[in-house]
DNA sequence: GCGCGCAACGTAAACGTTTTCACGCAAGGT
DNA sequence: ACCTTGCGTGAAAACGTTTACGTTGCGCGC
């Protein structure tokens, strides 16, 4: 209809140059005024690029999961890039299938899953797609990873509590596998060792949910000495414990101070408002979608980026007697 | 390498008879062994489906959006589709940005924006992609459409609350353009018609945060006579509100009964617990992807279907002074 | 024994782009 | 006046499937 050749078109439209400004702007007329738009399956066939990018996520609930795609989608966006999400696999077998069948759909991956440890990636990545782990506990030397500092905000805390001036401080841990509770364990026992209160290390067992927090919360009140600082590896854990201390009549902070860790937007509203670690889980979703970026415009024999961490901010409110405030890590 | 042609590895791979079953088998374990996966991009381009589905999201956060993903997710990987989003766009021109560039890499489209009215959809959507409407306020001869029973939910609960004795229902109201609001608003005022309490009506204004729900209770307070319940058209403004109450030394439920609407995780542990409307909004969003998946099966000219809601769950808990439980509504 | 029909399979066109290559033409240098 | 250069454009191949159509071989009925 501009009299021209699809290859000039494709030029004009894609802007590589090679055709005159005069018949760039006719052929643009032109297809706006048909509301031309390419056909994408027929441009990836022959670029074998999809412009699109697959996230593969387990089965997340609330503001995490929100948070993070968010993240992915505005940086994203921001690229012109595509996001094809798979979310809520429960178990290792239907990750594998989803995973398989983003093969050919998208340039990269964001694989976010449990399930995925070193055997089950091999099995069922090409090596020749970028992929980047996010929150894994897998190392591999083919794929690039970004994680929440978990050990730093862990130590942060700790840190801050100590700085408060309590001395016995109790650890509610959270499900064994999880590497987060693993890094934050550790963050919570490197910040007593530098204070020189290594052996005071104490740890509750938990499984993130607030009834595990209320027992774990009724445990420490009943050991001797008392405990004068509760951290818990998730808020949920630390208002069960905030439960079990206001049933008992012991007050907190004066008597136990008492933190969590995610910022969950409750931890505003329980009573006394909880000391946390805020994860920037949006940054964490954009940054891994540009180490990802990154990757897919690399060389394919270039080595993955090093491992790197998003930061934490520790929110001090009510609950661990300090003056409330921000203070951003990065 | 199964000596056979390209033809006869289409048909044994997709089933579609016109092969042995000794064939299809030898194919079938070479294409195994090669991990061979079919390009989609070819594929689309010669049936012309994708397989793919878009949602276009406002920008949402929090658990709404992750619910409403995770139901749509789900119905999706049943199906084997694939699931495009593009989500937290703020402004009108980003959603159509968004909705023209899913043009020919979906199959159908799921759209719940604010920003799309009638004149929007009309200028960016071509008409041949089938599209289902979520929450929206646009009533188009052309898509089809899922609601949120808002109606019914603020209903049922305006119905529970006079149930149990309360005579002076004051609302709080929401965003004045918010379809939702203008639904629950509707439903506030037939279950006070239904009772005879028509003419006890009262709207007070809000917009949806937790600030301006503390102002609706003060306002509540300052009432002669003074209500004996308040219900927020959502949850943040009614607890707002209690703190409102608190403040004054007011009891909840005794003096006033203060319920809300979504039944967000914080709901519960607010004292008193909030009684409110729970959305199930998963549910939604598998009953939008149910619909499109129908507009998309069905022949081009066939109209769509006719709008439908999903139900709501009354959720009763301290707050209101009624028995706790919690009552679904389909 | 011959033709017919049918099942199994192969051949090739088609899908809509991008890109390489060739071509024509104007400008500029010898 | 001729060759070179470079730029704008068109022709055609290529991407990897699906599918309409053609071909083959076999069994069966006459």
């Amino acid at each position: 209809m501009a009299n021209v050749s699809v290859a000039s078109v494709s030029r004009a439209l894609n802007g590589h140059g090679g055709v005159t400004a005069e018949t760039q702007k006719r052929i643009r007329e032109v297809a706006a005024r048909l509301r031309y738009v390419p056909h994408s399956a027929a441009r990836s066939l022959i670029t074998r690029r999809t412009q699109t990018i697959g996230a593969l996520l387990p089965d997340l609930h609330g503001a995490f999961f929100s948070e993070l795609i968010r993240g992915i989608d505005l940086a994203a966006r921001k690229r012109g890039l595509y996001l094809l999400v798979s979310s809520s696999h429960g178990d290792a077998t239907e990750a594998a299938v989803a995973l398989r069948a983003m093969q050919g759909r998208v340039d990269g991956l964001l694989v976010m899953s449990p399930h995925a440890d070193s055997a089950f990636l091999d099995d069922n990545l090409p090596i020749v797609l970028p992929t980047v782990l996010i929150n894994s506990h897998v190392r591999s030397e083919r794929h690039a990873a970004l994680d929440v500092d978990d050990h730093g905000g862990a130590f942060a805390m700790v840190e801050h509590l100590i700085g408060l001036g309590r001395q016995r401080i109790v650890f509610i841990a959270g499900p064994k596998v999880n590497h987060d509770v693993q890094e934050r364990e550790r963050g919570y026992r490197d910040a007593l060792g530098r204070a020189g209160l290594a052996d005071t290390a104490t740890i509750l067992s938990g499984d993130f949910t607030e009834e595990s927090g209320y027992r774990a919360g009724r445990e420490a009140l009943a050991m001797q000495p008392r405990p004068d600082a509760i951290f818990a590896a998730n808020d949920m854990m630390a208002i069960g414990c905030l439960s079990a201390l206001a049933e008992a009549g012991v007050r907190t902070p004066e008597d136990i101070a008492v933190t969590g860790f995610d910022d969950i937007p409750m931890a505003r509203y329980v009573t006394p408002a909880l000391s946390t670690v805020r994860v920037r889980i949006a940054e964490l979703g954009e940054a891994a979608l540009e180490v990802l970026v990154r990757a897919i415009e690399a060389p394919d024999d270039a080595p993955p980026e090093p491992r790197a961490v998003v930061g934490t901010e520790l929110v001090v409110r009510a609950s661990c007697g300090g003056n409330e405030r921000i203070r951003r890590r990065d």
